[in-house]
DNA sequence: TGGTATAATTAACACTGTTAAGTTAAATAA
DNA sequence: TTATTTAACTTAACAGTGTTAATTATACCA
C-alpha cells in the first residue's frame, strides 16, 4: 500500500518546486513583477496547477517568507542557549536579527512591513515565526532585567525599544543603499550598543 | 491676453483635483487597490486625461507623498528655529518625526520604505524632500556635538543612529497595530530617550 | 466664419490574478 | 484484462490592470 505514500511524496515534491520557483523569482524581480505564469513557466507547468498548491498568490508569498524567517528562528535559539552574559546574547542576537535582514530583504521586508497591512493582526498573530522571534528577544531581556542589569524592569518596553532600535536600522540599509552610511558594521554595532548603554543607564 | 493665464489656471487646478482625489482614494483603499479609472470615475474624467497630467501612476503616487512631506519638513523647520537647548530639540523633532508617520502611514511608508526600491537612490537623492528632513536632524545633531553634549563627535553616524531608532518605532506602530505595545506615548519617548541617553553615555 | 492649437475621449493592447469546465492519466474494482 | 472511479493537470475565459495611439470635441485667434 505504498502506493499513497509515493504520490503523496510527488505532489510534497511538487509543492517545494513551486516555493523554490517563486522564491528565485521573488527575489531577484521583485514579488510585484512575478506573475503567477512566470512562475508557472519556469516549473513548465500550467499556471492554473499553483493552485491546486497555493491558494493563492498571497499564501504561495507567505509559504516562502515563512520558510526563511525559520533561519532566523535557528540563529536565534542557538544563541540563547548561552545563558552566561545576557547583555552579550542580546547584542549577538541583535546582529544576527539585522545580517538575516540584509540577506534576505524581499522575506524581511514582506514579514514585518509589506504582509502585515494586508492581514491585519498577522504577521505576529499567536504561533506565528515572527511571534516566535520576539518570544527570544523577550527573553534574553528578561534575563537582563532579572539581574538587574538595565536601568528599568520592564521587560515588554525594554524588548520594544531594542527591537525598534534594529528594525529600523535593517530597513534603512535595505531601502536606501545608495545612502552615504557611516561603514555598515560599525553602524549596526553602533544602534545596538547605543540602545543598549541608553538602557543600563 | 489674460486668456493663457486664465487656461494655466484651469490646468493647475485640474491637476490639484487629480491629486487630491487620488490621495483621498490611496489613504482609504491603499495604493495596491486604487486604479487610474477608479481615480478618474472619482473625478469624472476620462482615465487617460490623469497621463496629461502625470506620466504615469508612480508619478503620481510620489505627488502626493510629496505634498504630504512638506508639512513634515515645516514642523521640523519651526522646531528648529529654537537653539536653546539642541537635545531638547532633537526629542521634540523626534516625536514629532514619529507622530507624522503615525498621522500619514499611507505617505510614510511609500516615501520611506516602498518607493525607495524601485527607485533606486531615490527618496534621499539631492533636493529631495526626504534628504531635507534628514539635513534637519543632522543640523540639530551638529549642534549638540559642538557642545559637546555627546559623547561621539562623529555628527553622521549618531545622525543615522537617531533615525534608525524613530524609524524603526514608526514603521512598527504602523504595521502591528493590534500588537500588545507598551502605551503608545510612552513607547515613543522611550524609544527617544533611550537612544539620547545612549548617546551620552 | 474658418482655421488652429489644445484638451479630452474612445478603442485597443498586452498584461494581471483567478475560476469553471474539460481533458488526460493513473489506480482500483470487476 | 477491461471498466470505473479518482486525482492531476490544462484550456479557455472573465473581469480587471496600466498605458498608448488615434480620434473627436472645445475654445481661441485671424
Amino acid at each position: 500500500m505504498g502506493v499513497k505514500e509515493r504520490r503523496a511524496r510527488e505532489k510534497e515534491q511538487l509543492r517545494r518546486q513551486i516555493l523554490s520557483a517563486a522564491r528565485e523569482l521573488f527575489v531577484n524581480e521583485g514579488y510585484e513583477n512575478v506573475s503567477m505564469r512566470k512562475i508557472a513557466d519556469k516549473i513548465e507547468y500550467s499556471p492554473t496547477t499553483i493552485y491546486l498548491y497555493f491558494k493563492d498568490k498571497a499564501e504561495l508569498l507567505d509559504s516562502v517568507c515563512k520558510e526563511t524567517l525559520l533561519n532566523l528562528l535557528d540563529t536565534l535559539e542557538r544563541l540563547n542557549r548561552d545563558k552566561s552574559d545576557p547583555v552579550e546574547t542580546l547584542r549577538k542576537s541583535g546582529r544576527a536579527y539585522v545580517e538575516f535582514g540584509l540577506k534576505y530583504p524581499q522575506d524581511y521586508k514582506l514579514t514585518f512591513v509589506t504582509r502585515p497591512q494586508f492581514q491585519k493582526g498577522l504577521g505576529l498573530q499567536e504561533g506565528s515565526v515572527g511571534e516566535k522571534v520576539f518570544n527570544y528577544l523577550r527573553a534574553t531581556v528578561s534575563e537582563c532585567t532579572r539581574r538587574k542589569l538595565f536601568r528599568q524592569a520592564d521587560v515588554e518596553t525594554t524588548g520594544q525599544v531594542l527591537w525598534a532600535a534594529v528594525h529600523g536600522v535593517t530597513l534603512l540599509l535595505i531601502d536606501f543603499p545608495d545612502f552615504p552610511w557611516t561603514e555598515k558594521d560599525k553602524l549596526i554595532d553602533m544602534v545596538i550598543h547605543t540602545t543598549i548603554e541608553g538602557l543600563k543607564a
